[in-house]
Parts: C-alpha cells; sequence; structure tokens
DNA sequence: CCCGTGCCCGACCGAACGGTCGGACGAGCC
DNA sequence: GGCTCGTCCGACCGTTCGGTCGGGCACGGG
C-alpha cells in the first residue's frame, strides 16, 4: 500500500516498467473508453496480466484508481502547458504557445482528451473517499484556468484582444482543444481520417490559431 | 410490448402522461448525469414509481431504453434545427438561425447536451441488439451535419465565408455549444452561475454570433 | 357473465460487481 | 538456516446487476 509515486528517478515512461505504471496505463485507457461505472477491476486486472486482488494492492479502491489516473493525465498536461504562462513574449504569442502545448498533451495519449472530458463534464460523486487526491488535482485544473484567464485578460487589457467575456471564452477554447480530440470515431467519421496524425494535429492548431486571429483579435 | 409511440395526437408533452413517457423523461435525466453504465434500472423504476419488472414491459432491454432515448432527445434538436436549413436568406444568416435554434434547442432541457455529448464521444458497442433504433438515430444525426456542412460548402462557395475547413469547423462549432451546455457544474463554476439561465443562453449566442462574424467571415 | 388484453408487480435467477483474507513465493539481510 | 518484506494470488463474501416468470387487477366487448 503505497500510494504514491515511488520518486520515480530520471528515467521517463518510455515502457511501464513496474506494475502500477502499467496498472495506471491499462486503467487509464479503459476508462477514457467506457468511463468510471463501466470498467470492472477484473478487466483491468486481465489486461494487466494479473490477478484482481493484487490490484488493491497498489489502491486502495476502485475510486483511488481512478483519482490517480486523472491526476496523473492532468498532471501531464499542466507539465507540457503550465510553462508558456510564464514565458516572456505578447499574450497572443504566449496564448498560442500555451495552446500548442495543450494540443501536443492531448495528441499524445489517444486517451488524455476523452479522460479529461469526463472528468470535466461528469460529475460521479466521490462520496469524501478521496478527498485529499481530488483536491490535489482540482487545484491542478484551477491553476491552469487561471493561467489561461490571465493570459486573456492581460491580452485584452493591453489591446491586443477584443474585450471579449473571459469564461466564454475559455469555454470556447475547451471545446475547439479537449472536445476535439476526445470525439474519437465520430471526429474521425467527420474528418474522414485519423484524429491524432500528425498532419491531422497540424490542421487542429493551425484551426485553433486561425480562431484566435481572426476571432479574438482586436481590428487593427 | 409496444416499443414504438403510440401516435401520441395533438397532445404536446406539458407533463409526461404515459408510463412509456414518464420512464424516457427520467432515463433522459439519469443517463445524462452518470451514464448507460452508471445508472441502474432499480433507480430508474424508482425514481418513475414503478416496479423494476414493469419498465421491461415498455422496452426490451436497457440497451433499447437508452437508444430510446438517444433517439428523442436528437429527435427534438432536428425538429428544431432542421427547418431553418431551407429557409430562405444569406448562408451566414442562416447558419445564425440555424446555430441559434440548436441552442435553444439543448437550453430546453438541462439533459439534453450531455446526452448528446455522450453520444457522439462515447462507444459503447451495443453489439448488433439496437441495430435499426440505433441506425434511424444515426440517420439523423447525419443529415444534421450534412445540413451544417451544406450551409458552411454554400457560404464558401459565394464568398462569404473564409475558404475553412469544413470538417474542422463544425467540431468547433459543436464544441461551442454541446459542449459547452455539457459542461454542467464545472462550466457554472467557471461563467459563475447558472448555464441555462436566459441570460446565460443570450451570452452564448453571442458568443457563438461573434465568432462566426469574426472567426468566420471573409474580410471586407 | 366471462374472457382477452394491457399494465403492473414480487419473487427469483445466474452473473458480475467491489472488496477481503490467508497464504504462497522469492529476494535480501542477519 | 531463519527472518522479514514486497508482491501476487485463489477462494470467498455480500450486494447489485440486467433480465425472466407467473400471476394479480382493472377494464371493455361478446
Amino acid at each position: 500500500m503505497s500510494d504514491a509515486p515511488p520518486a520515480k528517478p530520471g528515467s521517463e515512461n518510455a515502457e511501464p516498467s513496474t506494475s502500477r505504471e502499467k496498472i495506471l496505463e491499462v486503467a487509464e485507457a479503459l476508462f477514457a473508453r467506457r468511463g468510471f461505472a463501466g470498467v470492472g477491476l477484473r478487466e483491468v486486472a486481465e489486461a494487466v496480466g494479473l490477478g484482481k486482488s493484487s490490484l488493491f494492492h497498489h489502491f486502495r479502491s476502485k475510486t483511488q484508481l481512478y483519482v490517480a489516473v486523472l491526476g496523473r493525465v492532468l498532471g501531464r498536461i499542466e507539465e507540457r502547458v503550465a510553462p508558456s504562462f510564464f514565458d516572456p513574449g505578447a499574450p497572443r504569442e504566449r496564448l498560442e504557445r500555451c495552446l500548442d502545448a495543450l494540443v501536443d498533451a492531448l495528441a499524445e495519449h489517444p486517451a488524455t482528451a476523452r479522460l479529461l472530458l469526463r472528468g470535466l463534464f461528469e460529475d460521479d460523486d466521490f462520496g469524501d473517499e478521496a478527498q485529499p487526491e481530488l483536491a490535489a488535482t482540482e487545484r491542478t485544473l484551477h491553476a491552469l484556468l487561471d493561467g489561461m484567464g490571465r493570459l486573456l485578460r492581460e491580452g485584452i487589457a493591453c489591446g491586443a484582444f477584443r474585450p471579449v467575456s473571459v469564461p466564454d471564452t475559455i469555454q470556447t477554447l475547451i471545446g475547439a482543444t479537449v472536445y476535439h480530440f476526445a470525439s474519437g470515431e465520430f471526429g474521425e467519421g467527420l474528418i474522414g481520417g485519423p484524429l491524432l496524425s500528425a498532419e491531422a494535429v497540424r490542421r487542429r492548431k493551425a484551426e485553433i490559431r486561425a480562431l484566435l486571429r481572426h476571432g479574438l483579435a482586436a481590428p487593427a
């Protein structure tokens, strides 16, 4: 019963070595596809190659496993996006860099966007069980939203952006990024190809850039 | 075992009269909140005020109930949105009308957007059980998407819109509408108030209009 | 009057659920 | 050899799952 990553030194996760990481990897894919209630621990264990009981050695309960997966996903996103909040440069440039980073993070793993979307709009109340872990995840989320909001307000203040409603714009941007990469088979049928190919990712970045330049920029 | 609405004459659904409609109403709300796997039939029956077995008199199985709910929701949306496809007027005007209608349809019931979003990005494979009903729903969906796509292409052809990627733009618009109204507590926390209030709906319409006028319109 | 029909119910089924428990097995340390 | 400790497992628990079954009850037509 460790429930906290064992320091994990310099090693990047080229492939999951420890059982704990393998469980997280598998659970991430499954939860993304079918949601918290739609995944059985039996299935997770089988996919990892362990007995079901062994899962409880690494995670106290199913909900603990879920919040661990959620936290890991959000952590990966913050790791990529947050740096661009404090970069030098004009607000528009920084906002573009930050959204590019977000898209990269979402495109990295196919499960990321779906999991994040589920975490956003689904409210399965985990009755005060995983309080601290969930609180940490929410703090990370708010840090990301605050950073984006600050960037937008700054751009408006210095005249680079139109005086739009900041929360509404953030919602639109989330829709254009998170929803898009979460749309799965439907999205692939719509654009007529894989969502995560290098070309499709490039196209989405261009789309978002255009959205910013034409839809957000103040008229010259 | 009817499984098809009993004609339902002129009566509008001011309140659900028949048991079947009550079941659909309740199931819609529950499925929207917790997803297909997260809702038990026992819970549905209890909320309706019936025994669990009685549900099976009106619907052959849980998945049949789910696709019925999905079809009803999508039907309501098409009912509102489709007319504006064939309206007279310039493409931009018609697109704005059609998106307004979509927003109205999503704002009408709190569950609509969530259910639709789930239907879009969730792929719980209902193993060839509810084939015909699901196919009809997908046909409705494609009709809506085609109508929107035609409107966009038309606008581009006549020079009203920039030569954007039509599928990508549709994805962005879905994100700006369906995702926004599905975002629930998170969205309310972000914009700092209820999502479905008349004022919030008006604001969202304005946001989308601005998105079109600034982000999509061809430069004069 | 009786019988068919629509609607509903309680009791029940096998399967799957999340979770517990006692112990097996190997690596390291004395 | 004996010891602990981390990891893993099979068997098992109570509960809930979707779904079935037989029958009860009201009603309308012969």
